[in-house]
DNA sequence: GGATAATCGAGACGGTACGTCGCGTCTTCAT
DNA sequence: ATGAAGACGCGACGTACCGTCTCGATTATCC
């Protein structure tokens, strides 16, 4: 019996609940309009519009402007890539992941994320959700990759973990920001390369 | 005649010539307001008014409201922060200057230029003296210490001195964009022994 | 046998029957905004609000917002003022509803009737209902004094009767309408004592 | 000599002066959009679009939806009908401006004018001068005759002339306002010979 | 007594208009 | 010609109500 027991109070709103085909409806809409234009484009009257919605309506989901463009572009993308290549090495496992990230971002929405991350200036719920979405998560993948390496020998024990992840995805975004060079899989793999070898002249 | 000989070919405008310490007094005013209520609160209206200026004046000197907040940016901050300490070693010279950068960049102020430089999509003259003004110039400065270490032994000689610096650069800005882990003088001194001491089991 | 017979055939509906307790709780809901803050204030969501009600059930009692208003203004009023003073004269009876007319519509409320009334632009039936209950009425009762007083011989046979009834309602609501004199028993007198003495000089 | 003296300081504005052709041009959407579907028709941001204008230059001139209808209104009528007829005798004349009056707010703008009379709540000034543009000055013009009238002998000197206007202008206000009988000329032609005669059984 | 049905409170829905704010340009007078 | 002042056309902002709809729950009649 299931009844009685009733541990899970299921929440039951009151009114006519939300309806969550029109977010969908809406986040498309956002993501055509980002696709079109760039974050500037996502107004909230455009996404209305084209989402043939009234403008409360978007905003009973989000709060501004803001949120909506953070949404569609996480909507539009999973969090991390590809399954990560366990068969692999965990130098080729970080190597692949680096160079799907690379690929990535390497486009206008990559540049539009970039932005949003930016632009995210408080310690917003949804700010957090982003930026876990897009970077904190496959950085946590990373870690993953990293303590493999360690246990496999393939890496040193004394590793600073968490500087070699800041390291490899700063690098990355700091192409991605500044644009003072390319960012393709050749520099992934001089990246691996450099962090791995390190500078000690005493090597 | 007129002025035949001109040494100095002015360009003498025929009307009243501009006032250059209106500039001055909007970047004053563009300062404060950012300070005040970040780069949002930086609108045209509030520089001039607050300059006590007409609009016109603030859009004969930039093209729109993203560049006065980058030249207001970029007149409180001197490119390079302290003369690059040259008594020191290699290692202890790039120690200094990301612990320079860290701590500058540490702040509010520093949240603001990474946000204009993640905002500034276009190649524009000003962005990319944005960019050069605050990333590019210290990581130039960076690639000489880097240079300089070589040459006294301190790195080995087949180091992959572009990738390096963007790993060194790009993992500060790496955590002041994701605010997932402090920037202090710990964060930086951990980075510069990784990068040196690199992840190769084999050393 | 139930009901054979049926003489009032009540038309028993099949389902749950509407709950005449919400209309008046509806009704006294937006009198009391109306009080507050004037028509304006008389907003169908602050009024199902108020009452405790779901905005339907005051779109089933009521087509839209303006038919709540005058309903409610309705509600709060007899159609007519005090049973006609049948004992005195009818100049004395005549000065005593006018007395009273102005009385009650030199406040809030007064104003408040008086633009619906102009606000009440089409046919409706609502609307019909609306004017008859504050103004046509009380116009049908002068009738029937101003017809007394002919019978009695206060007034000449040969008196135009509707045009003296809109020249005092009129005269009334004229000064309710443009507030450029004072509405009080003074100017009652003085109206009842004009239209009976006339302008001719020939009198 | 003119400067020195300064007797009028002319109001020079320090920016730029407001556009009067913005303003009739603004105007003139206004009343077309009223012809076409009334006062709701008129929105601002309607009124805005036809006139080919920004709606914020809109409020530079008018603080609300309402000020602009009763500014459109009061633009498309002068304010006196015909210039009073001044040959004629006092009650010819008054009968001419009476039935000019009625003529002219027998119409859709009639009934509009009349709702806006109502609906203009405070005692702002924009309110002042529409109740004066449409009704106060031509009672004005109505108690000239009047004391014409007098003086001519027509009418009896202790005539009670802000009631008598009261009377006839409210009449005329009041089929308007309740719609319960026409009001055309036969109309005015009673109203004016019964507020003449009077309704004394003793005359 | 169980099915049927209209009502109830609640509140989300597609819309429309509100009044405000900021943009970047234009127009005025004074310097 | 440049300065300040500020109005201009434009367009997006976020809010308030409109009148309709969709829920689950409630209350009545009908079979």
């Amino acid at each position: 019996m299931k009844k009685p027991v009733k541990d899970t109070p299921v929440k039951r709103a009151r009114g006519r609940p939300r309806d969550l085909a029109a977010k969908e409806t809406i986040l498309r809409a956002a993501r055509a309009l980002l696709d079109e234009g760039g974050p500037g484009a996502v107004t909230m009257e455009a996404v209305a519009t084209r989402a043939g919605v009234g403008k409360p309506t978007v905003y009973r989901w989000w709060p501004d402007r803001h949120a909506v463009v953070m949404a569609a572009l996480m909507s539009a993308t999973p969090s991390t890539g590809s399954p990560a290549p366990s068969g692999a090495t965990a130098i080729e496992a970080l190597r692949g992941q680096l160079r799907e990230i690379a690929m990535r971002f390497a486009s206008p929405t990559g540049r539009h994320i970039t932005s949003m991350l930016a632009a995210a200036d408080a310690e917003s719920e949804l700010a957090r959700a982003f930026r876990g979405h897009f970077v904190l998560a496959r950085r946590a993948e990373g870690r993953a990759i990293l303590e493999r390496g360690i246990a496999a020998g393939e890496f040193r024990s004394d590793v600073d973990i968490e500087i070699v992840l800041d390291e490899l995805y700063g690098a990355v975004f700091f192409r991605l920001l500044l644009g003072h060079a390319s960012l393709d899989v050749a520099f992934v793999d001089r990246l691996v390369r450099q962090a791995i070898t390190g500078m000690s002249a005493s090597a």
